[in-house]
DNA sequence: CGGCTGCTTGATTACGCTCAAGATTAGTGG
DNA sequence: CCACTAATCTTGAGCGTAATCAAGCAGCCG
């Protein structure tokens, strides 16, 4: 097989990204990037990998190599206590980027697992400074991502430190609502695609108290739960249960 | 008066900067930047201003003009809850920056306040993203900066996630003490320029919390405690009680 | 079908919050 | 400089929320 018939496969195959085409444009990196200098941030790009559930992007303790952007499936990026427990520290949706956290020592401090079969973007990092370097739009973007990050890490430190249980979760739902509807999916019926541990964990409670405040939830008549669906019927007293969403920016209505 | 007298007076009054000669240098943003890089970066520094205590350097809403750089005493950063508490997000010293989570919306999501009469180094940060675009060394610093503070966002989510009330309090303490201890001071003995109450926000606890958990670490001889005053006398058992320190990355020996 | 993991529900406990009062310090003005 | 007030901090008592412990149930996969 020559050079060129396996390059096509590549192509034909469908793992060769285009930014430009891509649905999640609006949401991810190249937002912001004049569309002559796609070209230049797609070549950078590895071939898009499939992630099976419960395998590994990168561990704590990796040197960063690459950045990675969620295609398709979610991931969730998590570190160890020193008494070896998890702690999560994020889920991932389509359009988001995990790694960010690596530059500042070239190390991964969280791993990062699929929780269900995804697709996700690689780009190495040094690459993708360098191009950073002559594409204005591509460096804004990304002081943009980082910002964003860190403004959702405050609201989240407003979360554990200053809200309830029920509130807790009412926010994680509010906020994961929020972003579904952002991807162009029902902002009021959706799977969840981490166990009631991880949500557990995430918002620093316990399981049980996690599972009694969905079977609250639905008595109140605020929301169906069938296992992993959720379909929200009455998301306007969900929101007011939020007091304010931990991961978007929401409306002053609050 | 003439224009050229107005300026030296500027200089006369050591108000302008020389990130060359700072001894904050390789903890602040011109760290990994070139010498002969450096000029371009003073140029853009206004006049450094003094902040007495409790003045805002901006307010959660303001328009994002330039980011800050502590370079002498205290400023805490906070967001209100939507029923109007505070929720501080961060405590700064020298060296640090502050500001960065407002360049997703070109808002700040946050106010910012001298805890004590400070010096700051205001950086207009349409120019310093211009800037960076010509000097590699900065662009990548100002990544690494902000993924640090991605970083110990996410060491924090664990301290409100997982720690009970004892670990909390020794976890911000073993923080302070490194980051005095970085910059120069005693690790042992400083004083803390945030009131109690400030504490227990920023740590999701109770005044009346925090103030028992003093009183202990004192009985306890682990520390003493004269009101803003710390001497910590046995830093070994506190870094143990911390589990691992929220704002640094510790020396694996726990 | 059996074993396993994940989820739910109940009973009890405990950690830290709230309420309350007093003590110490800081700030202000005569 | 001291008196007065306000703010901050400390300590105690009682309570409430969510954790822990325990058991049973449901879904999933070999």
């Amino acid at each position: 097989m020559s050079d060129n018939a396996s390059k096509n496969i590549v192509s034909i195959s469908g793992l060769k990204q285009a930014c430009k085409h891509c649905s999640l444009h609006d949401l991810c990196l190249p937002m912001g990037v004049d569309d002559s200098d796609l070209d230049a941030l797609e070549s950078l790009l590895k071939p898009r990998r499939p992630v099976q559930r419960n395998e590994h992007l990168y561990r704590a303790g990796d040197r960063l190599t690459s950045i990675y952007a969620v295609r398709s499936g979610s991931v969730k990026t998590y570190s160890l206590t020193n008494d070896g427990r998890e702690q999560i520290t994020g889920f991932h949706l389509p359009g988001e980027l995990i790694g960010l956290d690596a530059i500042n020592d070239n190390t991964h401090p969280c791993s990062a697992r699929a929780l269900e079969t995804s697709s996700v973007c690689e780009m190495p990092f040094d690459q993708l400074e360098h191009l950073a370097m002559r594409i204005p739009g591509l460096q804004h973007q990304l002081f943009r991502i980082m910002s964003r990050e860190l403004k959702s890490d405050e609201q989240f430190m407003t979360l554990l430190g200053k809200k309830n249980a029920d509130e807790r979760l009412a926010s994680f739902l509010v906020g994961l609502s929020n972003r579904f509807k952002e991807r162009g999916y029902s902002a009021t019926e959706f799977n969840l695609s981490m166990s009631r541990n991880d949500i557990a964990n995430y918002l620093g409670l316990a399981v049980e108290t996690v599972s009694r405040l969905f079977s609250r939830l639905q008595d109140d008549g605020i929301m169906t739960v069938d296992r992993k669906l959720i379909h929200i019927t009455d998301l306007s007293r969900l929101n007011q249960l939020a007091g304010v969403s931990c991961d978007k920016p929401m409306n002053r209505t609050g």
